[in-house]
DNA sequence: ACCGCTGTTGCGAAGTGTTGCAGTAGCGAG
DNA sequence: CTCGCTACTGCAACACTTCGCAACAGCGGT
């Protein structure tokens, strides 16, 4: 098990959420948010797809997508573009962040804060552009690949 | 027209650059080959199939992706991922660059020179990452959408 | 408990990109 | 000029994601 009990609660607190957005509290989205409160990290869409399809096999994707479009509103979970540009979600995102990607090993790693505040602030200085750090991507090659590269 | 005199002879170069590696002169890459001489900065896939396809109807995707990908690997193409995670070829990088996406007004720019030396120094310092400039895409908001957005 | 408004769903189709396979054809050798 | 090796092509199927639309169903009000 991986969710913690005080997420229980903020996941527990989505149907009054989207009620007092006007939204609705229905079994598709009680299934993609029961799914995504036993994940802590990252899913594609096809990951959770796949998984809320052993929940409840009558899954449908696009609401799904949709669903995480929601929830995205929300402020419940965050999406970016994994090295191949395929979407990524990131759950519950206790502070944004961005992901390096290692084209040769694959590995990721998430941008370490300082270092995420200095690239954030060299464009903002340069151009006077807001970085959504949650939606950070580089790709590139991880200290042990490139290494392993030069030897 | 778009194309520069010494950007023509290093696409005529490309057939001698395929057969030194064992590869060959087709048709089918001569007709990609012609599309991008003739473009200047950034095609998507889909965008690229549709000119094809005018030079020649009977273009098949998979082969454009395929040939991509060879000049991709002669350095003549680059590719990165748009704001939505689409593929994006850059043609002809003299120099390789980032860009900046803005979530609200569509607009796109490249990252600066300086600005990108920076951020890549300090993901090196930090991770030893060694980032791949092309590769980078930050999405967030340009400083006209930021201000316009806190009137 | 019932009604109606309107947010949601399911489904089918389309857009984009990838992959496996069998047949085709470039190109170097003889 | 012909032959053979093998890279390349065309095709068809598949994977992921988005969109439009008609039918459905929450939920607040009565």
């Amino acid at each position: 098990m991986s969710a913690t009990a005080s997420t229980q609660e903020s996941w527990i607190a989505v149907r009054q959420r989207l009620r007092d957005r006007g939204l609705r509290w229905t079994a598709q989205r009680r299934a993609v948010i029961e799914v995504l409160a036993g994940t802590d990290g990252h899913v594609t869409g096809a990951e959770l797809i796949e998984r809320c399809r052993r929940v409840d096999p009558s899954t449908i994707p696009s609401t799904v997508y949709r669903t995480l479009d929601v929830l995205e509103e929300l402020g419940l979970v965050r999406h970016g573009h994994g090295a191949d540009g395929r979407e990524e979600f990131h759950v519950r995102p206790e502070s944004e962040h961005g992901h390096l990607y290692c084209a040769s090993c694959g590995g990721r790693w998430e941008i370490r804060p300082t270092a995420a505040r200095a690239v954030i602030d060299t464009l903002q200085a340069s151009d006077g552009f807001e970085v959504d750090l949650s939606h950070v991507s580089v790709v590139g090659r991880c200290r042990t690949c490139a290494l392993a590269d030069r030897a």
